[in-house]
DNA sequence: TCTTGACCTCAAGTTAACTTGAGCCTGTAT
DNA sequence: ATACAGGCTCAAGTTAACTTGAGGTCAAGA
């Protein structure tokens, strides 16, 4: 029985999010005093979840699907594992991301481009765009 | 001197994509045949680096800041540094997303958040969102 | 009782990075 | 010379995830 307020507090989120989030079906509010939304405590779990989903690549779509307003959550487990694997992928771009970035920080080559091990970054990072497990449309390059 | 076409099939990028990124002055056409573009080879390098910076989480703004149009990229050190640390904590972030999705995908708890190990995770991915080095507006959760 | 500040609703606005559409132009093949 | 595939411009539309604003309500304190 917690006050919109109190959810914003801990949650850090503002609440218009919270109204917006309650309108896609994601969160529920458990009743009302006067005009006011009421919470349940388990309000910041959820959100918790709905963090870590975003986290995760899903969209908002997605993650109302995943929790149903009125269970406790039901996950595909495939869609879990397939969303870890993309995830890994993601990562390893990433890592070669951060590497290639601490070598142009100090690389002394007087463009990039001429530096090989920038050119190889390059590569790597060409292959996939890093947010492919968060896109719809293509993006080949 | 290659075309526009030659250039969506070596890039993958649709050639709108181009005309926006011109028009944004990511990248220059060296010339027209007529109305339309010609570009030099070398832009195939410039849309690679483009992609790099995206995937480094650079917006095309700060992409184009960086490689200014008539010279040779002039990158600032200190903004590579800064970025590459943050990649390195998204990819912190993102090796726990992907344990914790690979256990929840496996876990036998009739609730993830039942489970220790799912809390746990939910804790780590809470302190800071995933995508923090691409947000410009604050979100606590 | 009256005031008031926090909430409410609903519609419209925002941002990034593109895409789509309408209507026009032209190099190249016939 | 003529047709036309394919490029061009410019404006408007798209999507996700919110935010902002106008105008209204109401529970609690003085």
């Amino acid at each position: 029985m917690i006050d919109i307020t109190e959810v914003t507090k801990h949650s850090g989120l503002p609440a218009s999010t919270l109204r917006y989030y309650e309108e896609k079906g994601l969160i529920q509010s458990i009743g009302r005093r006067g005009l006011r939304r009421l919470f349940d405590r388990t309000i910041l779990d959820r959100l918790s979840l709905i963090s870590l989903g975003q986290n995760a690549g899903f969209s908002l779509e997605e993650i109302a699907a995943m929790y149903p307003p009125c269970g406790k959550l039901k996950i595909d487990k495939a869609q879990l594992s397939t969303k870890a694997d993309e995830i890994d992928q993601t990562i390893q771009r990433l890592i070669a991301m951060r590497d290639g970035l601490r070598h142009a920080a100090k690389c002394p080559a007087p463009s990039h481009m001429e530096c090989p091990t920038f050119q190889r970054i390059v590569k790597i990072t060409q292959k996939r765009n890093i947010r492919g497990h968060k896109q719809k449309k293509k993006q080949s390059f």
